[in-house]
DNA sequence: ATGCCGTTTCGTAAACGA
């Protein structure tokens, strides 16, 4: 089963590039991040059309998740725990089927956080602790599960091509990294990292300075997986020529194989 | 580099993003 996440930058502006990497690469299950609409506005006829079942989570303007799925999408549930008064479209989970047995995929949208010092970076940090705390509770259940989405944590230098130009941001700030240490520590793995142990992957290029042509880009999509998961994990991918398409999200897909 | 570009909206300027 090919489990892909990727945040779009906008479905609606970018249905076109969507539709075309969905068949050339043709992912049982696609996460989706800042749809940047509302459920009803959700371009849902073209993705059903290449035999996808949708499960959204929108949000008028900004953030806003979506799971596209081959196979059937049950138990789907909306938002993070742990804070009622949290508005932000930014958390869905979904259980999805496989030939021999299943895997929980939580799509999310974790936040951007700048500027630090500020609510925002706040935001960012406690929303990370209520991550951690339904990760942990995941683990209860010894079964497969994937953390798949746009975290905003840059996990190491070896994630970035020009640390210099992040110190003072709230993706590489020293809370925000140990805080994706200490959910990493509960006994998840970072998919990429475990298969590409030394090599500098991206996932996002900045629009601006010809951040894409200089290649100076940040690892910051990730697929975060339970040990159940991790043992049915055969290869995981980023697909940055999408980068390089038309009208492209600043981000690319990063793609897994699982014997589910 | 106080967003250099791109998407969105109770729009044509401002919010947001990373």
């Amino acid at each position: 089963m090919q489990i892909a996440t990727w945040n779009i930058n906008g479905v609606k502006a970018r249905l076109s590039n969507l539709l075309r990497w969905l068949k050339e690469a043709t992912p049982d299950v696609c996460c989706l991040q800042e749809i940047k609409c509302d459920d009803e506005a959700f371009p849902g006829e073209a993705l059903e059309e290449l035999g996808y079942n949708l499960a959204v989570h929108g949000q008028k303007g900004f953030n806003g998740v979506a799971v596209l799925s081959k196979r059937p999408l049950e138990d789907v549930t909306r938002r993070l725990p742990g804070a009622d008064t949290d508005q932000h479209s930014r958390y869905m989970e979904v259980v999805v089927p496989g030939d021999r047995s299943v895997v929980r995929i939580a799509c999310l949208y974790l936040p951007n956080g700048n500027p630090i010092g500020t609510d925002k970076f706040e935001y960012k940090l406690d929303w990370m602790d209520r991550l951690t705390a339904r990760a942990s509770e995941l683990l209860k259940d010894e079964e497969a599960f994937i953390l798949a989405g746009d975290f905003n944590v840059i996990p190491t230098p070896l994630d970035v091509k020009r640390p210099e130009l992040w110190v003072n941001d709230a993706l590489f700030q020293p809370e925000t990294r140990a805080r994706f240490r200490t959910l990493l520590n509960l006994g998840l793995t970072d998919a990429v990292r475990l298969l590409h142990p030394d090599e500098a992957i991206y996932t996002f290029w900045d629009y601006q300075a010809g951040a894409w042509q200089r290649n100076i880009g940040i690892r910051i999509d990730h697929q975060v997986m339970s040990p159940q998961a991790v043992d049915r994990l055969s290869a995981i991918r980023i697909d940055k020529h999408v980068r390089g398409w038309d009208k492209p999200s600043d981000h690319v897909p990063v793609i897994a194989e699982l014997d589910i």
